[in-house]
DNA sequence: GTTTTGACATTGA
DNA sequence: GTCAATGCCAAAA
């Protein structure tokens, strides 16, 4: 062990982060704080960014994974973000603006209190 | 080996 | 309400 998180190695913080990303329901979003919380890992959300950047799994939903603010992640490439931006469409997501979730209806949360009542 | 940047969050003014 | 500064950890140069 080179590194060790809390106890937790790097390669499992960052499955922890794939398998909470993977928890995501499609038509719904999470931003980076929650998935940081949810790992145990609060004000972590950069290093939730470089686990998504260095994900290859294309089982990995990281288009799903946006900011706290409801907007999407600039990446490198301005094309990508488009691209993700009408991926989330296509799932369902809406959008209040060109690169704005409705986190007010899509955030993704663990249990809706007042959605099966 | 050090330094800089990077898919962010949070707090303070 | 928005804008600015700080903190976090890692990968790349």
């Amino acid at each position: 062990m080179s590194k060790d998180y809390d106890g937790l190695s790097e390669a499992e913080l960052y499955k922890l982060f794939y398998d909470i990303i993977r928890d995501i329901p499609a038509g719904k979003v999470a931003s980076y704080g929650q998935i940081a919380l949810l790992a145990d890992r609060p004000r972590d959300g950069r290093y939730v960014g470089h686990a998504l950047h260095a994900v290859t799994d294309p089982s990995i939903p990281w288009q799903r994974v946006v900011m706290a603010s409801g907007e999407i992640a600039a990446r490198s490439n301005p094309g990508e973000r488009e691209r993700q931006q009408k991926l989330l469409k296509q799932e369902g997501v809406e959008f209040i603006a060109d690169f704005q979730v409705d986190m007010q209806r899509c955030g993704w949360q663990k249990m809706p209190p007042d959605l099966f009542g």
